[in-house]
DNA sequence: AATATTATTGCAAACGATTACAATTGATTA
DNA sequence: TAATCAATTGTAATCGTTTGCAATAATATT
């Protein structure tokens, strides 16, 4: 590795002890102002750089953290991680990055990996296979903070950050039953997310309060990804059994829905109105353009970090707290009932 | 910080010195079969994790990476970002991620703050406002080596990881040619990337092998983010100077482009084809489905990784070679001449 | 039985920075 | 003049790990 110029460099350079050209750089009061001079010249001629990893050792914190997220692949989490990175930068924190890709077994060894590094503290958002329920309270208990973001596990305390999925689910539900679709549908996201729970129980309970039917097709469990929207509308093609409207779990497999509905030569809205969840740029430029919930990702970032370096840093830690975000249904032309204008 | 166990701690509850118990652990020939039993025992009874800073201290490297991406927000970088994080954790390394927003400013920034953090190399994609081409070179000078993919410096020597620009381009325009598109216009990217001047010397050659005639508004410089297609595209139907046929410097401004000749009550691809370029999932999701290129990003990542990390543990470091992976033209219905059929 | 060899362990220094404490200097005060 | 004080610097321990060398004990060789 290249080699840094050190303490004793510049120690040396100027015959002095170590400990002095410490002190003259962290401009202690006890150090004469000609010997800081002189030190700080010597520093900047041999480019000086304290060692962090020697500071690390020395104060005895690894100054990093943990980040465990299902997958990188929609534009979803890479925003939030942007927040995130933001507000570590600022606390002087390093990130380490992690994706479990949806699945318990990876996410756990992520969870290990960055347990071996030393991180103070993990950031997380569950895969959709489950929780590694045991495995999170034993790093709170030894004493490494958990946070929950988006996807938060139901039975562990901790600090979290979510947005409001039931209210908006609710409401996005509502909007479909205003526009006077008859029969609506929902894509439900994988069984074992809160989220999808959440998002489920607000449409069930919006389609109640209106008095809707509720049939047992009326809710389907799809997954997170587009091909799982587009095989579940196949398979309602297939059965011939066609809502007026889809409430979907998240963008992409509404997406994936739209491009089955386009195959069998069907239309949105016309034929089948279609809303999505936690938007991204993507849904103002398909077409038709996708009604969405559109979430503060990187706010959620930036939150759920401050949450987690907060646990860190303050003695003692501050009570968990589950933070629940705003967020904006915005309505376009898939959703519009044509039949109504 | 939590308190972790120590070798000090093995060491005192066997009464034995910490180098036998370092030793032991390390599984070396010359210490005692039953004392290196009691050590492992002692080890996993008290949960000991050796402390990689002290042994980053020890054997002076940082085992950390450094990356700058220009942006997190199109799902390209991403993808790219998986293949680095697999051959990175697989060597062992650490990989501290930073973005620069497409601008210059915040890429030196990234810079500096990599180097504080005594990475041992950085992995870079260029920003499209420019180069600090200096200080590039003064990172490899000082002894950290760089690696440039997908958007490289042309002025610096360093490994580089692309694609053929140039030839999936000309493949692109010559589709386009082929299918019967008369006036063919390309949307390029911001004119300092060399992937920028690749791809519309690709579209140029073509142009000239077949003699098509190339006018001052045959080549529009947009930019990297969908509103740039959608603004080029906006004021080409305001000059009402439409061409056949776009192609397009990448998908996102593809499908700005797309939104814009919607909007204005145009088809696509009867009235303009388009092609775009570096597909995401996305472009077979859209409606027309976009014809594109179809780039390894994965492998991209996992080659740029391995030649950062062969520059880095190699010594003498391998000749700085510039490895350029294939790309494939997905033709899709974007660009199907409908008059031709 | 005396010496040589091997197996096992401990001592201590090193990595680079920080900091309590001691030591030195010159100046001030009684 | 001797004692006191402040200003400045140095000494040495510390963080957790590794490793060259020396020390010890046990065994083998002559």
């Amino acid at each position: 590795m290249k080699r840094y110029a050190t303490l004793k460099d510049i120690a040396n350079a100027l015959k002095i002890s170590t400990a002095t050209v410490s002190r003259a750089l962290a401009d202690r009061w006890d150090v004469n102002a000609k010997t800081k001079r002189l030190v700080c010249e010597e520093a900047k001629r041999q480019n000086y750089k304290p060692n962090p990893i020697a500071k690390r050792l020395q104060n005895r914190h690894s100054k990093t953290i943990g980040l465990v997220v299902p997958e990188f692949k929609t534009s979803f989490f890479p925003l939030i991680i942007s927040g995130i990175q933001k507000v570590v930068d600022e606390a002087g924190f390093q990130l380490l990055i992690t994706q479990s890709q949806e699945t318990m077994e990876v996410e756990l060894r992520n969870l290990k990996l960055l347990e071996n590094n030393m991180v103070e503290g993990i950031l997380i958002s569950i895969t959709s296979e489950g929780e590694n329920t045991n495995y999170y309270q034993g790093l709170i208990d030894s004493g490494i903070p958990l946070v929950f973001f988006n996807r938060v596990s139901s039975s562990i305390v901790a600090p979290k950050v979510i947005i409001e999925d039931y209210k908006l689910a609710f409401f996005d539900t509502e909007h479909l039953i205003y526009s006077g679709f008859k029969k609506i549908y929902h894509f439900a996201g994988p069984e074992k997310l809160t989220v999808s729970k959440e998002r489920k129980r607000g449409f069930l309970d919006a389609m109640k309060k209106h008095h809707r039917e509720i049939s047992e097709n009326s809710v389907l469990t799809t997954g997170v990804f587009s091909d799982k929207g587009y095989d579940a509308m196949k398979i309602l093609i297939l059965k011939n059994d066609l809502p007026e409207a889809i409430f979907c779990f998240n963008d992409p497999t509404a997406l994936g829905a739209l491009k089955a509905i386009k195959e069998e030569g069907l239309k949105c809205p016309d034929d089948i109105a279609l809303v999505g969840f936690s938007e991204t740029e993507l849904a103002q430029l398909v077409d038709p353009p996708l009604t969405s919930v559109q979430q503060p990702s990187f706010e959620m970032g930036e939150v759920a970090a401050r949450l987690l370096i907060a646990q860190i840093t303050q003695n003692p830690p501050p009570e968990p707290e589950t933070i629940c975000l705003t967020a904006k249904l915005n309505v376009r032309k898939s959703s519009i009932n044509v039949k109504n204008n």
